[in-house]
DNA sequence: AACACGTGGCC
DNA sequence: TGGCCAAGTGT
């Protein structure tokens, strides 16, 4: 075996790794406390989301629910609130019904233990070994894509890391790796350093801590690690919603608690049909949902919004009330608000656009 | 294993 | 502008 692709040391890396995440670490919000919620908190809005966009919610949410018995007690609607635009819904849902469950079963008090932890809606294998290492001080291993980019590219891992085998490695090399003097730092830099130096993109292997133990670098594929399948093209639909007056009220329903945006509020609408006019589509949908008959008037605005999974372009119409008693068919409750009582609601950001054109705000752009 | 599940920023 | 990304989890 050559000089040139000798298994690298660990102890080597941990060393290099806490060294440069001592004098090296970036100053955030939640590496100020070993509050176990708290850094719960932060680790599920972490979740596939940027630190800078969570930022301001973590302050927030920290400010409003400060404790798990806060957390526990508030309506989902409220957290929900707290959420709003974060995206990925079904984190707050199962944070609110963890906090219950720690309230209620565990007395008020974290489980310390990784399969304690991942028993916890919302918790799975990264948040537990997450809290577990970072709040608790316990050696377990953790693995996000940080850490997948990080370890593909010291172990020079050609497999798809996304395939069960591969995954399953990485893992057992994150295992290794971690020291039972400080799991949570060595954790926490290796994020750190896919973070700030072994991006995704052009990665900075001039400053990296572990550039001499990286094998990807010696072979310069560091550009070409890891190799990751291609994302597939999302379907594409065409929105008509109702923005319904009545008086000086506008119609808002409660989206169903489970699912897409489940337990947000929305302007009643839905996909249109082939065969029906932009128009057409916005009565049927309001009759639909909310079983009311209503006149179609000018169309408002047009929202081009892409989710998860699909995009749609939304075409948003003023429509005046006609008839029939407003009832929630096609979701969870309905509500006639004055424009004013809006932003009492949480709302999915495609409609919060059309909220911030009501409210005579500037939207960030107009079509 | 594969897919549902948000959003905003970047190039 | 469209594709890719960012501290994943649940089914």
């Amino acid at each position: 075996m050559s000089k040139n692709s000798k298994t690298p040391k660990a102890e080597t890396i941990r060393g290099n790794l806490l060294h440069w995440w001592d004098t090296g670490r970036r100053d955030l919000p939640w590496r100020r406390t070993k509050d176990p919620y708290a850094v719960w908190v932060s680790e599920i809005m972490l979740q596939q989301t940027r630190i800078d966009t969570v930022i301001p919610y973590y302050h927030r949410f920290l400010n409003r629910l400060p404790t798990v018995e806060a957390l526990a007690k508030a309506k989902i609607d409220t957290v929900l609130k707290l959420w709003e635009g974060l995206g990925y819904y079904s984190r707050a849902r199962n944070l609110h019904k963890a906090a219950r469950l720690i309230v209620r079963q565990y007395a008020g008090r974290f489980p310390r233990d990784v399969k304690e932890l991942q028993k916890l809606p919302g918790i799975g294998r990264y948040t537990a070994g997450a809290v577990a290492s970072i709040a608790f001080g316990r050696p377990a291993p953790l693995v996000d894509g940080n850490v997948i980019r990080v370890l593909s590219r010291i172990y020079c891992i050609r497999e798809d890391p996304t395939r069960s085998a591969v995954t399953k490695r990485i893992w057992q090399l994150a295992e290794e790796l971690v020291c039972h003097k400080r799991p949570g730092d060595l954790n926490q830099s290796m994020m750190e350093l896919g973070a700030l130096i072994c991006k995704p993109l052009s990665p900075d292997c001039r400053r990296c801590p572990v550039r001499t133990s990286c094998l990807a670098r010696k072979q310069n594929l560091q550009n070409d690690l890891p190799r990751l399948p291609k994302a597939k093209k999302l379907p594409h639909y065409t929105i008509a919603v109702g923005i319904v007056f009545k008086n000086e009220k506008v119609l808002i329903d409660k989206r169903k608690p489970e699912g897409l945006l489940g337990g947000l509020w929305e302007f009643p609408g839905g996909k249109k049909k082939k065969t029906e006019t932009l128009k057409e589509a916005v009565a049927r949908e309001v009759r639909e949902e909310v079983g009311i008959e209503v006149a179609v008037g000018r169309r408002l605005m047009i929202v081009r919004h892409t989710y998860s999974h699909f995009k749609i372009v939304l075409h948003a119409y003023l429509c005046e009330y006609q008839s029939g008693a407003a009832v929630p068919l096609g979701c969870d409750a309905v509500k006639w608000v004055s424009v004013r009582q809006l932003p009492r609601y949480a709302f999915p950001a495609a409609n919060q656009r059309i909220l911030n054109q009501l409210l005579n705000n500037t939207p960030p752009q107009s079509p």
